[in-house]
DNA sequence: TTGAAAGCGTTACCAT
DNA sequence: ATGGTAACGCTTTCAA
C-alpha cells in the first residue's frame, strides 16, 4: 500500500527563516511587518532568507494573536449576483478592492430576510474587515449584537431601519418624480405604477416620487392605478395585461424595476400596443436601445454606487473606526428613447 | 480623554465552556466536533454551556492545528462578474455553495493571464478549500507550484493547458457548427464569423466548428470572412460595418459572442439591414426575443455550467482529494427567433 | 536594535 | 469516556 501523500504540507515557518538569517523570530517578524527599529543590513539579511526559502507568513496565525487583525476580505450582500445592476455594482466594488489586495465574498440576497441575517452571519464567522450589504429585513437592530461594533458597514440601494450606518443608493424618489413628470408632460392624465412588493425600500420611495409629480400636476392620487408585489417578469407581464384590459385603462405606465420593465414590454407587444401606450422603466436595460420603440429609462448608476460604496468603506477601514453614516445619493439619468415619448391617444 | 473601546472584545473562549460545563477543553472540542466517544449527558451539558455562553467556535484558530484545513470558503473566477453569462453560473455556483455553508469569494479575470495568477495567489494565500476558474493564461502549468496538491480546481467555460483538471464547458464546437448549418441551410454561401481574441479557448472552438460545418457543406473556407480579436461591442460594430461595406460581402453573420452581438445588431440597425443580413448570436440576450427581428441564437445553458462544477467541485472536496479529472461538456440550444432565418438576396 | 518567552484559541496526541 | 499537555505559526510584551 502506497503511502498517502502528507495531508499537510510542511510550509517553511518564521522559525526556519529566523535560523536562516542568524536572527530572532521577532526581527524576522518585525521586517514583515515594516515595524521600526530593525538595522537595515539585518533586515536585508532577513529578505534574503525570505526569498530564498520561499516563505509566505501564515495570515491566520498572524491574526490569532494579532490586536487589529485584518484578513483582507470584505463581504458583499447584492440583491443577487446575478441581477445586471447588481453585478455592475459588484464588479466596481471588485476593482477598488482588488487594487487593496482585498477580496471580496459575494452573496445573494434574494429579497429574503432570513437570508440577509445568515449572509451577514456568514461573514462575521469569517472575520471580513468590513460589510457592504443590501437590505430588506423590517429593521437591521440586529446587527448590532451580530456584528463586531468597530467593524464598518455600507449599506447600497436600500436604507437600513433603526440602524445608522453609510448609505450609498440612487435618487428613487426623484427618478420616479422625473419619469411620471416627463409622461404628464406628453400629456398622458391616467397613469400605471407598477412596483415591487412594499418591503423593499426602493419600491416605497418610487412610489412617493410616482405621488409628487402627480401632486405637481394636480392629478388626484386615485386616478392612477398603482399595482404593487411585482417581483419578477412573469407577475408584471400578467399585471399589464389585466390592467390595460380594464375600463379607463392607464395610457402610460411607470415600471419600478428592471424585470418589470421587461415584463411590461413583453405585455405590450403581446396586445399589439407597444406604439401607443407610453412606458419608462426605471433602471436601464441592455439592449433598450435596439428595441422598437426603444425603452425610456430611468438609468441608475451602479458603477457609481459601487464606486462610491467601497469608497466609504476604505475610508472606515483606513480609519480603524466606522466613520459618521453619510446617507450618499447618487443621480439617475432620463433616457428618451422613445416608449416614453409616445402621446396619449386623445392628445 | 475618552479611553478607545477595547479594541480586540474579549470573545468566550473554549477554556471558559469546559470551565463552566464542568468538563475539560478537550471535551468540550469532542462535543462541537461530533467526534465519538463523548457520554450522551456529558454532551448535553456542553452544549447547554455553549449555548448560555453564547460561544462560537473561532475557526481561524480552529484551522491552525487542523490537520484537514477547511475554511469553508471557495475561490471562483469568472470573465467577468458583471457579464450575464458568468454571473448566471456564479450565481448557481453560489446556490450550491450557500446550501453547504461554503462562501464564495468572487473575481474578474478580463482575460488578463496577469489577473488570472494574481487572482489564484489571493484565494491559496486565503486558504480557500477549492478553486472553481475561468483561465486565459497559454499555460496553466504555474498552478503545480502555487496550489496545494490536494486542492480541488474545477476549470469552467475554457479547458485548461498543461494541467490536468475537471472541465466543464459548453459544446462550443457543436453551438458554433449548428449556427453555421442553420445558415448553410437557409441557402447562405458567404457567411462571416467573428470572434473575440483567438487566445481565448472559445474563441478557437467556435471558430472550429464554423469551419467544421462550411467543410459539410462544400464550401472553401476562403470563401468566408473571419474577424477575430473582437473583445467587446464596439470593436464588433466597426468590423460589421466594414466587412458589409466590401465587395462580395457575407450574406449571414455568425457571432461568436455576448457584446459581439450587440455590436453586430448595432451596426446592422446603423445601415438599415437587420432585415435582410442573417445573424445568429452564440450566448443568449435578455431581450433578444423582444427585438425585430428576433436575434436567434445558439444559447448556452450556465446555471447548468454552474451546478455541474460545483458539484464536482465538492465531489472532490468530500472525497479529501481531487477525482480523476473529467471533462464535462453541456449541450446548447439554437433559438431560432427570426434573425437567424433569414434567406440570402438571391434564394 | 534585538530576542526569549508568553500567549492567541483551537486541535492532536497520549495518557488515564 | 475523559482530560492534560504539546503544538499550530505567528504577535505581543518585556527585558537585555
Amino acid at each position: 500500500m502506497t503511502p498517502l501523500s502528507d495531508p499537510r504540507p510542511s510550509r517553511t515557518t518564521i522559525r526556519e527563516v529566523a535560523q536562516h538569517a542568524g536572527v530572532g523570530i521577532k526581527t524576522v517578524s518585525r521586517v514583515v511587518n515594516n515595524e521600526p527599529n530593525v538595522a537595515p543590513a539585518t533586515a536585508a539579511r532577513v529578505r534574503a532568507s525570505i526569498e530564498e526559502l520561499r516563505w509566505e507568513p501564515d495570515a491566520l496565525a498572524a491574526n490569532l494573536r494579532r490586536t487589529t487583525t485584518r484578513t483582507r476580505t470584505i463581504g458583499l450582500l447584492l440583491g443577487s449576483v446575478s441581477n445586471p445592476f447588481a453585478a455592475a455594482i459588484h464588479r466596481a466594488i471588485e476593482d477598488v478592492a482588488a487594487h487593496r489586495d482585498v477580496a471580496v465574498f459575494a452573496s445573494s440576497l434574494d429579497d429574503d430576510p432570513a437570508r440577509e441575517v445568515a449572509a451577514v452571519e456568514a461573514f462575521v464567522r469569517r472575520k471580513v474587515d468590513g460589510l457592504i450589504l443590501t437590505c430588506v429585513a423590517a429593521s437591521q437592530a440586529y446587527l448590532r449584537e451580530l456584528v463586531p461594533p468597530d467593524m464598518p458597514i455600507v449599506f447600497i440601494d436600500r436604507e437600513p431601519a433603526e440602524f445608522a450606518a453609510d448609505t450609498v443608493h440612487s435618487d428613487n424618489v426623484e427618478g420616479a418624480r422625473m419619469a411620471t413628470r416627463h409622461l404628464l408632460g406628453f400629456g398622458h392624465r391616467r397613469l400605471a405604477l407598477l412596483i415591487d412588493r412594499r418591503e423593499i425600500w426602493t419600491a416605497r420611495e418610487r412610489e412617493r416620487g410616482f405621488l409628487l409629480a402627480l401632486d405637481e400636476f394636480g392629478i388626484a392620487p386615485e386616478t392612477a392605478t398603482i399595482l404593487d408585489g411585482l417581483s419578477d417578469h412573469v407577475a408584471a407581464e400578467r399585471a399589464v395585461l389585466s390592467v390595460l384590459g380594464a375600463p379607463n385603462a392607464p395610457t402610460a405606465i411607470v415600471s419600478g424595476q428592471n424585470l418589470i420593465t421587461v415584463g411590461a414590454v413583453h405585455a405590450l407587444r403581446k396586445l399589439g400596443r407597444h406604439r401607443d401606450v407610453a412606458l419608462i422603466g426605471f433602471d436601464d436595460l441592455e439592449l433598450a436601445d435596439l428595441m422598437d420603440p426603444g425603452v425610456s429609462v430611468v438609468a441608475q448608476r451602479p458603477q457609481e454606487i459601487g464606486d462610491v460604496a467601497a469608497a466609504r468603506l476604505f475610508a472606515s477601514l483606513d480609519a480603524g473606526r466606522r466613520l459618521d453614516p453619510a446617507p450618499i445619493i447618487v443621480p439617475v439619468d432620463l433616457i428618451p428613447r422613445g416608449s416614453g415619448e409616445i402621446r396619449p391617444p386623445s392628445a
